[in-house]
DNA sequence: AAAATCATAACAGAAGGGGTTACATTCTCT
DNA sequence: AGAGAATGTAACCCCTTCTGTTATGATTTT
């Protein structure tokens, strides 16, 4: 896949710690996503950091949920992902100079912050207990 | 830069072109944006087959506009270029039957299809002449 | 002390894009 | 016809990013 689908994991790896009592090891989260147990820790790095998840070392350690999911929005773990832009599509910065580009970038920009701030709105209102299928 | 500014540049390019006698060569297109001709054409090579730019070979040859650029939306533009998806985010489908994923996913792809129509809609009601500065 | 588990660095491989070279093709001009 | 100017396109390299993997260290439980 050429998108980067790192959000629509790790919301599923969130929820299914919280169904499956709460922990769970690296482990386990990567048998569950057909991947390596290491890249389930480079992503659940940017989340310990903040505090949603906290991680258990040793024995009948793991991860768990340090919030309550409904606690947890979607636009909490984007952010905590580190996602620089939703876009795929940028702004040429060749002639910072030259009004052609100026007046592009000036009406793609206002349409890009103009999503983005949507997506981003919707995000934050979603939390992670809305997600559980039921 | 590490997003796709293709978009960006293509429009800055046709409206040189137009500015520039409605005639301008590749070697020219690429000094103006500092890259090389043959990454020109290859990036034209889509407006081309859609009927927006023509190329004359030879000399006196070069890209003229097949169009007004009144007659040219960004919209245009953009599907030209074959952008696929306008989001840097995706859809994991690591496991199409697992209800979580069913649920992350049926949330996000409606957020991301609300806010994909939005720009494309507000990308149909622009012209290229709309972008020419002054 | 042993085992389980995370933390992290390091490296390999794949994928995509851009830049470049090379060569073929087409067209104009003399 | 021939020279030269331009596009068309394939092929290659390089760079970046991401993923997968291995290896080593640190921590915790038993």
């Amino acid at each position: 896949m050429t998108l980067d689908s790192r959000l629509s994991r790790m919301l599923h790896m969130l929820i299914h710690i919280d169904l499956h009592d709460g922990r769970a090891t690296s482990e386990t989260i990567a048998q569950m996503l057909g991947t390596n147990p290491v890249v389930v820790r480079r992503m659940m790095a940017g989340l310990r950091e903040q505090g949603y998840v906290e991680a258990v070392r040793g024995p009948h350690g793991g991860w768990k949920l340090a919030r309550d999911l409904a606690d947890i929005t979607v636009l909490d773990v984007h952010n905590a992902l580190g996602s620089p832009s939703l876009f795929a599509v940028g702004l040429a910065v060749d002639h910072p100079d030259c009004p052609v580009e100026r007046s592009v970038n000036a009406a793609l920009g206002e349409i890009f912050e103009d999503a983005e701030a949507r997506v981003t709105s919707r995000y934050g209102k979603i939390t992670l207990a809305d997600l559980i299928p039921g």
